[in-house]
DNA sequence: GTCTATAACATGATAGAC
DNA sequence: GTCTATCATGTTATAGAC
């Protein structure tokens, strides 16, 4: 993998996997096969490159969702599937997110909000009978549920991306007693 | 605040905001009232002394969870009170330990290993229809959702800890529907 | 128990050769 | 477009005074 989408994926997953300010520029160097002064070529900072992945990561989501079926368990679906299919992109978004300083992280805030806007939407469509404060909170906690897989979900293992979504879509609707 | 509780209080609260690289000795010192040099009389290392902040959260983890009366509100709330009502500890956990190098956070896996299996007997004799796998992937799912309320749940503001609990275990027992 | 001073090293960033 | 230095700064950790 060569020149400035080399870096940047060789950025995402470093970033994703040890979050901002413990990936050194040489790190992610080394991983695209590359010097760490080279990097500059491409891009003016280690902010930008940051950012540059964190804008990605959210063009990605924000795709698998306009994608989607519109049901829950497909917007649910592509959302999972954003975060394991599609690079490390997503999945920098969800864990490098918080700890980043702020100054940072706010370049991304926006189309963060913007997408979280879309999953508002779609559940305040689909729960008629709670207010907005209520469906906040439940978004938040669906989100907080489903992100929360980067750190224990295996998509290789023996149970599927599609079995996960009806799982989290099925708690979610209906709780686990049924 | 002084000495070594004071210095482990505001350890714990720079992880838990900043994760554990962007923490600086000298940011723990500047909020203890010391010198970054003076940390080194109770610690002998930054890695001990982010184990020591991660021990003491999976300890308060671990009495609210056994005072708690063994329904799942009741441990709900016993959880979410852990990580909002007793200090930055338990939310160092939270945020910093994904990101935090291996060989760091290794020595702290087992508490939370032990932990997070009081939590898969809890549900297994909560949810006896269901098998060992599909109980851990709900108890995965329970876990990241309340856990993700560090990064938005503000305890003072108009919703309480009482009726956070109540709703997240609403949502995971019976679903959003009802 | 805290301070000051400093060693030893890593980091983001720049300049100029090729 | 990448490389090889190199700079300025920040970081963990140590030593010894008080």
């Amino acid at each position: 993998m060569v020149g400035r989408q080399g870096i940047l994926l060789a950025a995402a997953s470093a970033f994703a996997e040890r979050g901002y300010s413990a990936t050194t520029l040489r790190n992610i160097a080394d991983d695209a096969g590359i010097q760490a002064g080279s990097i500059y070529h491409h891009f003016s900072s280690k902010d930008e490159l940051f950012a540059t992945v964190l804008d990605h990561g959210m063009t990605v989501m924000d795709e698998a969702f306009d994608r989607a079926d519109g049901s829950l368990c497909g917007q649910v679906r592509a959302h999972l599937g954003a975060l394991f299919e599609h690079g490390p992109y997503t999945t920098a978004h969800v864990t490098a997110f918080f700890t980043t300083p702020a100054d940072v992280r706010a370049a991304s805030v926006p189309h963060r909000d913007s997408y979280e806007a879309k999953w508002q939407q779609l559940l305040a469509e689909l729960l008629p009978h709670l207010d907005d404060e209520q469906v906040q909170l439940h978004r938040l906690l669906l989100l907080g549920a489903m992100n929360s897989t980067v750190e224990w979900f295996d998509p290789t293992g023996d149970v599927t991306l599609d079995q996960l979504a009806h799982l989290v879509t099925g708690q979610f609707l209906r709780g686990v007693t049924t």
